[in-house]
DNA sequence: GTCCATTTGTCCGTATGTATA
DNA sequence: GTATACATACGGACAAATGGA
């Protein structure tokens, strides 16, 4: 389960390609714990911080998630995709609600307007 | 030029932080080349790793870009922001309407206070 | 061309912190 | 409270790429 010597690329990127192959083969399906990191290090034959070095390329493709004291987790597509536009979801949820509240204040002034 | 001992966060993000707010408030400019990371080590009063591991988050933004041997480069803002345009284009629409309903409302308010 | 200083990139071992179960 | 597991930091070391002498 070592790593292909005759690869020059840095270990922590083919660990990432393996974890990567793995996932998309099945190996690991979405919501499945991935092994520890002192156990994927053992596996490939290099330090626990290569490991970590590789889950951050990882996380930061939204491929997986990690939980202290708890694991890291293969993400369903559906909760990258979701993930990406949560920010954005959040902020057009604000818009709409201040412009609701902007519509009722709207009539409201329409009230006054006819009143006088 | 050291870290805030009051911010509990990990260095590293303090560090990534600090980098941002240079970059955007301009002390960076695009294609400037920001200190090395040794420099940068000891301004910051971390090991070089954590420089290290500030600059894999700032890459992962398309912020900067590094050289071996060269050293690192702030990126221009076309570079980066491609990706994430019509998104904005989106959220910037819907300011400006709103803006639209706003400006309208305030006229709407001033006349029935000058008429009260 | 060769040599060398600079700079980023990576790896490792160890230690400590933090969250979970 | 204990054990597990991820997260971070540090120091040291070496490799790789660049650029200039």
């Amino acid at each position: 389960m070592g790593l292909d010597m005759d690869d020059r690329r840095p270990p922590y990127q083919q660990v990432a390609d393996a974890l990567r192959a793995a996932i998309r083969d099945g190996e690991y399906a979405a919501g499945d714990r991935l092994p520890t990191v002192a156990e994927l290090a053992e596996q490939y034959g290099v330090a626990k911080m290569t490991v970590q070095r590789a889950l951050t390329d990882l996380r930061a493709e939204q491929l997986v998630v990690s939980w202290q004291g708890r694991g890291t987790f293969v993400r369903s597509r559906s909760e990258a995709d979701a993930a990406t536009t949560s920010v954005h979801d959040e902020i057009m949820k604000r818009l709409d609600s201040m412009h609701d509240e902007l519509a009722r204040l709207s009539e409201r002034v329409s009230r006054l307007e006819g009143a006088s």
